[in-house]
DNA sequence: TCCATTTTGTTATTCATTTAACAGTGCAAA
DNA sequence: TTTGCACTGTTAAATGAATAACAAAATGGA
């Protein structure tokens, strides 16, 4: 009951409230210091009652007239989502996705930040994409244990995906987002997420040819 | 009542029946020609009781000793979520995430082509990625009628993609795949799907974070 | 021949998530 | 004042999705 009311917020709370973030930073640029529901909830595409009670369950309360306050909504998402003592990242595969995700993510968050990358081609060796260095796989045990990374981006070939996921696991990365059109499996004490671009490009397609 | 069974199946079982078929072109890439309903589970991270419900659902049955045949099951596969006549996609952004698409997809689906790819930057222009021609985004309109292109895959950096929205709807585009962190509009008969990588890496770090 | 095993197909149940409904509140304008 | 409006916060209902439960069937042995 003390500290933990979190335990009970839904995954998709939990992924709403990374995005709401996003929102509020948009509203913050533009010099607004306050913001309403139904403004979160339409640059997200979802419902002002859903903004209201997934801020209700967090236990944020804005004020009536004003809406709420940015700043305090940004500090308390932070508190929730962020690690205090903040975490490391290690990207598998310096290719294109492997830069692109560098490229869009790095600096955008105090408590998450991109510490090394790994590759099996000589050549990236020499580089550093915004500030990443990146090694050789080999090299990935000791890297990560001693930056205490513990969470892992796969985004290697799909043939190489299996491979790859042992390397992370026997080096101690405790969470992986697959990148990759290859399924893999990781032991129980490893929080696994996977996306499939194909999959989501297939998904588009398919509502595109329903409508018309 | 006549061909569309196909409208009443749940969005999340139109997502797996898209990962369906990996599982079975990895066993199928493995000589077998037979795939019980707990392999493909086993391999997707879900239930062998949710596979079995969404064959169901489209109206496949097995068989009892021997399982899902691969090959009648990809047929089937097909016939629901592909475009008979095929589809065309075109790629805004032709940076890291672009080329990164570009790569893992080109060439693994025979109805959904990449046919054409869009940048600013003059530099782009030149250069052709696995068989795709990138063209000036003041192109667009030209090319994507001509082409019959009617999904648009967003890659641009997160300021443009307001901009490059409103061209892709304009030429006609009728289902948007935003990967840029920053959510954006189109009108009602345009499917819009936002992925945003940023929150799929806190998510993971959250889970992490709370595992511990 | 019959029984145990393994797997599918389907309905029923439970669980999770979203949406609806509405009470409460503070401000502003009449 | 007081009335109307535009919000928030919360509970209740509806929808959607996953899981459980189990009947039915085919095979391979005993």
């Amino acid at each position: 009951m003390e500290d933990r009311l979190y335990k009970n917020i839904p995954h998709k709370t939990i992924e709403r409230l990374s995005q709401y973030r996003r929102a509020l930073q948009i509203y913050s640029d533009k010099g607004k210091t306050n913001i309403f529901s139904h403004e979160i909830a339409a640059l997200l595409h979802i419902t002002a009652v859903q903004v209201r009670r997934d801020l209700m369950l967090i236990g944020y309360s804005g004020s009536l007239r004003k809406g709420y306050d940015i700043n305090d909504l940004v500090m308390l998402i932070g508190d929730l989502i962020d690690s205090p003592e903040g975490q490391k990242v290690a990207i598998f595969g310096m290719g294109d996705l492997g830069r692109a995700i560098i490229n869009y993510f790095q600096g955008k968050r105090d408590k998450l930040k991109i510490a090394a990358g790994f590759d099996t081609n000589p050549e990236k060796f020499s580089h550093e994409i915004a500030g990443v260095n990146c090694y050789p796989v080999e090299k990935a045990a000791e890297v990560i244990k001693e930056k205490g990374i513990k969470i892992g981006i796969l985004t290697v070939p799909g043939d190489q995906a299996d491979e790859t996921v042992r390397i992370m696991v026997e080096a101690g990365i405790k969470g992986v987002l697959n990148y990759t059109p290859t399924p893999v499996e990781v032991p129980d004490d490893v929080y696994l997420e996977e996306y499939n671009m194909i999959s989501s490009i297939e998904k588009v397609a398919f509502y595109v040819k329903e409508r018309k």
